[in-house]
RNA sequence: AGAGAGGUGUCCGAGUGGUUUAAGGAGCACGCUUGGAAAGCGUGUAUACGGCAACGUAUCGGGGGUUCGAAUCCCUUCCUCUCUGCCA
């Protein structure tokens, strides 16, 4: 959430970095700056009078307790009148609050001054590219007909079981799936990240601190009779760890990693995009997040990309680093990088994982903050990003490791798998 | 799911309608004392909003209500604990 304070003394900075993100109604801005003057000046003359009531209210009870009865009828007929006063302006203030928070939510981030012009994946800016294109042998398969070849992932009876984008892995397939999760929380720990094993459904208050409320309401599953939501990540849960939070300077920064299911409704996907498991509604990720320090967060960020690009580099696959531009940011993300792996046998680049830094928009939401050398509070800047999101790894590494008869295994997943071979 | 007991500051804990301006204690910080430390003594120690400031307003799990006045009374909701039930 952007904090209003901001966008008063940097009005025009405010709507040029909005436009970069495409946010459409510039002129919010200045409705909200003028519905925080409004507010203002409401609180100024109820903080007056309720004053007054508050010191002949402490008055009338001095007055009961020396007996001075009709004095203190005066004083109650005085508070009386403030009191009417003060209705119409306490049921003003709610109102203006109200609309100001509306407002205020609809506001994406700001972008980071590195964040390319751009609207659409077309004019992301590949920043890196590592590992190379396998050679596949002749008669090389997608991963949609190897997975049936091999019996690994059954769609036909996981769409029986829930519907469709519910795949149901079997065998090696499922074993593969926990190796890949431990090996990455592995990797994570060693790093210096603090394992969490989190709710998989959140209250309403988590949802909105990370911002996937109002903004993404139709794209999680409601569990409307305890009106929970399961969660789109594990960012969510584990973000919110810290809610409503003061740290101490000594915390920071927070390293926290955590696996999970992770469950979109993923409304309006179709075509080939959603192809075996290029795209379901229930998968696996594990995830790292850190709070830490505003000024330290740029820094924090690349030792986080580093991070992922080390965990790609093990597994042996091509991959490239996208600065996402403007456009194709997520909503409460003031830069992202995405990683993509390189399926030889799809012939495309498959996204495996995006690390965000999310400044002080997240943790203003969830006020999160910290206290600092001088003793001021001040707000934390999040991070997350995913190591890694299993489906499309699962895709490249069954694609791209294929042989004329089965599947190899990178070499860090042999210990973790048991075998040097998937199948 | 049913019955009961609870939720107060960083922590423990007092407080059942009006000097509560939330007692007292612990912890922490600073100062005095000391050769140094401990003890002792003193001072300080929540957050948000408004205000240049003085200060004001709000907050005792959340929301609503009664009252001139609510941590305290009422309603509602969430959470924790105990017992019972059910269950992996």
């Amino acid at each position: 959430m952007l904090q209003v304070n901001f966008l008063r003394q940097n009005r025009d900075l405010a709507k040029k970095k909005l436009a970069i993100k495409h946010f459409q109604n510039l002129d919010l801005v200045d409705t909200v700056i003028a519905k925080d003057d409004e507010r203002k000046q409401l609180q100024a003359s109820f903080d007056e009078t309720q004053s007054k009531v508050n010191a002949a209210s402490k008055e009338i009870g001095a007055c009961m307790a020396k007996g001075e009865k009709e004095k203190a009828e005066v004083l109650k007929n005085e508070v009386a009148n403030w009191k009417k006063e003060l209705e119409p302006l306490k049921q003003r203030m709610a109102e203006v609050e109200e609309h100001l928070q509306k407002t205020i939510v609809q506001f994406p981030n700001l972008p980071h001054d590195l964040v390319p012009l751009g609207k659409t994946p077309e004019e992301n800016e590949v920043v890196r590219e590592g590992g190379s294109t396998p050679t596949l042998p002749a008669g090389a398969q997608a991963h949609w007909d190897l997975i049936k070849k091999y019996n690994l992932v059954d769609f036909e009876t996981g769409a029986k079981i829930t519907g469709s984008g519910f795949p149901l892995y079997i065998g090696k397939g499922a074993k593969f799936q926990r190796a890949l999760v431990q090996y990455f929380l592995d990797f994570n720990t060693a790093a210096g990240y603090t394992e969490y094993l989190p709710p998989f459904m959140v209250n309403a208050a988590s949802a909105f601190a990370t911002g996937q409320l109002p903004d993404k309401e139709g794209q999680m599953y409601h569990a409307t009779e305890d009106d929970f939501y399961l969660i789109p990540t594990a960012e969510v849960p584990v973000t919110n760890v810290y809610r409503d939070v003061v740290l101490k300077e000594s915390d920071l920064p927070i390293q926290m990693t955590a696996y999970s299911p992770c469950f979109r409704r993923e409304a309006g996907s179709f075509g080939k995009e959603v192809r075996g498991l290029n795209r379901v509604h229930q998968f696996e990720k594990v995830e790292i997040i850190q709070i830490v320090r505003p000024d330290t967060s740029d820094a924090v960020l690349n030792e986080m990309v580093l991070h992922v690009e080390k965990l790609l580099q093990q597994l042996g696959l091509q991959y490239r680093i996208l600065r996402l531009c403007g456009g194709d940011m997520g909503f409460a993300s003031a830069i992202t990088y995405d990683f993509e792996v390189y399926s030889a046998a799809q012939e495309k680049w498959l996204e495996v994982s995006s690390v965000s830094n999310f400044e002080s928009y997240q943790t203003y939401r969830m006020k999160c903050r910290y206290k600092d050398a001088e003793g001021k509070i001040q707000f934390a800047h999040s991070l997350n990003g995913s190591s890694l999101a299993l489906p499309r790894i699962f895709a490249a590494i069954v694609e791209n490791y294929q042989t004329e008869n089965g599947i190899a295994l990178p070499k860090v997943l042999h210990s973790y798998f048991g075998a040097e071979q998937l199948v």
